[in-house]
DNA sequence: TAAATTATTTACTTTTTGGTAAGTATTATA
DNA sequence: TATAATACTTACCAAAAAGTAAATAATTTA
C-alpha cells in the first residue's frame, strides 16, 4: 500500500493532481493521437500539425516520465522511435472519451 | 442543425476544442467545487485556497462566458453572488468523474 | 561528394498565465 | 466616525508555457 505524501500540508485534490500529469495544451491531444497504436515522432508531427517539434518532444518526454507512454528506440539510421500508451496511459482514454462526448453534446 | 466553422481551414479536434473551454489550471477545479450546488465567491475562495482572487473571478467570468456556469447576483449590501452549473456545465461532470477515477486508479 | 533521412537539441524571443497587493462601492453595526 | 462585510477591480511584476529557427548525428542513396 503506497503512502500518500501527507507530511505537513500538501496532497491537493485529485483534479489538480491529475492535471499535473495530463494538463496543458498538448498532452491529451498527443495521447489521443497515439491511442492504441504505436506512433513515431514524425507521424505525431503530421497528426498534430499545430505543434512545434520542440513542444512535441518536450511533452513526449514528460509523458514518458509520468509513465503514461513508453518510448522504444530502434538502433537504426536514420533513427526510428516509437511511442505507445502504457497500461497507466490507457487509463486516460476514458477521460478523452468523455471529452469527446462533451464536444459532441455541446457544439 | 448548427453548421461547423469549416470555412478555410480551422475547426480542429474535439480534444483541443474542449480544452479551450475547460483547460488550464483552474477551470475544472472550480467546476468541481461548484458541482450541483450554488457557490458564492467567498465560498469558492475557501474551497480552493491556492487560487488568488484575481484568478478566481477571471476564471469564473470565462466560465460564465462559455455558459458553463451561471452567475446570479442579489441586490444586497454587502453583495451576494451565487454561481452554479448550467445544463451545459453539468455535462462536464462526467469528465471530472473520469479524472477522479484516474487519480484513484493510478496513485 | 552532396543530399536525404529522422529524432532530437539548443538558444532566443514572445505570449500566456499567474501572483501580490492595494483599492472600490455600499450599507449596517459598534 | 470607524470598521466590517462582500465581490470584485486594477496596476504592476514574475514565472511558465509556447513559438521560431537553426543545428546535430550517423548513415544511406544519388
Amino acid at each position: 500500500m503506497k503512502a500518500k505524501k501527507n507530511k505537513n500540508n500538501l496532497e491537493e485534490c485529485p483534479v489538480s493532481n491529475t492535471l499535473k500529469i495530463i494538463g496543458g495544451k498538448w498532452r491529451l491531444r498527443i495521447i489521443n493521437e497515439i491511442g492504441e497504436d504505436k506512433r513515431r515522432f514524425g507521424e505525431l508531427k503530421r497528426l498534430i500539425p499545430e505543434i512545434s517539434e520542440k513542444m512535441l518532444i518536450q511533452e513526449l518526454k514528460a509523458l514518458v516520465e509520468y509513465q503514461i507512454i513508453v518510448r522504444k528506440a530502434y538502433k537504426e539510421i536514420p533513427p526510428r522511435v516509437e511511442y505507445y500508451a502504457s497500461e497507466k496511459g490507457k487509463k486516460v482514454f476514458p477521460i478523452i472519451e468523455e471529452i469527446k462526448k462533451f464536444s459532441n453534446d455541446t457544439n
